[in-house]
DNA sequence: GTTCATTGTTGACCATAGTCACATTTGGCC
DNA sequence: GGCCAAATGTGACTATGGTCAACAATGAAC
């Protein structure tokens, strides 16, 4: 072919199938043994590369994990235009999108602690592109709550949203670091999507009396 | 003596004037150039001591942030107090407590990013003592918020203080990455203490109509 | 099928955070 | 002063994240 072949070339296939490859092995030995405990070196053994091969797709070790959230991302973005299309009071279908958002993290918190520190880090780079497209979402679903009357329209749309986002965040890091078994903490914490509505919720009602 | 020499033995002196000189030269050092470019093995040649020393002190590099925001947090903690003696509403206490604390940062934000960042680390285990006296501060207020009539009672005391905390980090630290000069963001960013009052005031007002 | 520029791979190499067994200092006790 | 246990200091050493110059595979053009 004479085209650029559209993403399906040989290289382009193994390309993909090597990155693929170093990620998968990366993530199961994350879960394995844990992040930190994990070298670069078992990494790229299990995927049966060299070791520059890895740097050659990830620049820092910690960049699995922002490939990983990016994935998650693209899952929940369906989830979020559904919601967006869904009938119903916008603060339930908010809360609800929040929430089974939150959800993923609960598959595995251990490994998710350093995915969101890792994406706290990059959450607040405008050139971001992951963030800046989830800050979108929100944004959309908040005017659409303003236009129904149900939001306050004086509310600057990017304020809402970064409260919220802050808000979200905020609780789910506080959960994967306080449950039971974290170091430093034997009680059991709290019950992630409860507190999350709770703590939603009381932004949209004001704290002011 | 026979007194362990209440925290004035010759040993205790010698013991403080050494975590100080590592402490000085390290965020000496940091401000001059950053704190990743910094190398453990510069603080302890500065500090003159040798590289074990360091350890001795502070358990990891980042530690020597952690001993610094302590030192901040001392500095506002007669702040805090001050605010919860004072005359006014609660909500204008609140939020000049707020933008008050976060006038450190406007003085080397380029460090200060790091600052948070190990803050937010450390900011959700319920061991870290920093935070639980800091979240205790907050509690007054809030609690004399309910009080006054001007908060309301319904809301938990915790659950506010959580959601007013993650607000407040997360405006931090987004002023803190979005910064002009800071990489990936051109544009000014924006006044740290307005947005600061300004979203604290939407989550006292809610954003629902 | 030969050539060649481009893209991808490799592993020796480097820098540095963090450890540890040993040396030194301290101060109480006789 | 001389002794000792505990606290503190030391720097050679290790482990590991990350770099890079050389090398190999690819595929387009002829």
């Amino acid at each position: 072919m004479s085209t650029p072949a559209a993403e399906v070339s040989r290289r382009a296939r193994k390309k993909d199938e090597t990155r693929t490859r170093i990620f998968r092995a990366a993530v199961a030995l994350f879960r394995e043994k844990g992040f930190e405990a994990t070298t670069v070196d078992e990494i790229t053994e299990r995927a049966d590369v060299a070791k520059g091969t890895f740097f050659n797709y990830f620049p820092r070790k910690e960049s699995v994990l922002g490939y990983l959230s990016e994935l998650q991302l693209a899952e929940v973005e369906a989830l979020a235009e559904e919601m967006l299309a869904a009938q119903g009071p916008v603060r339930r279908k908010l809360i609800e999108l929040l929430q089974r958002t939150a959800r993923v993290y609960e598959e595995d918190p251990e490994l998710s602690r350093f995915v969101v520190q890792e994406s706290m880090k990059r959450a607040h780079t405008p050139s971001d592109d992951l963030h800046v497209h989830w800050h979108r979402l929100l944004a959309q679903l908040i005017r659409q709550g303003q236009e129904a009357g149900e939001f306050r329209r004086e509310a600057p749309v990017d304020r809402a949203v970064s409260v919220l986002g802050s808000v979200y965040m905020g609780t789910v890091f506080m959960w994967l670091c306080c449950r039971k078994g974290t170091s430093g903490c034997e009680e059991a914490g709290f019950p992630l999507r409860e507190e999350l509505a709770a703590r939603i919720s009381l932004v949209l009602d004001g704290l002011a009396a």
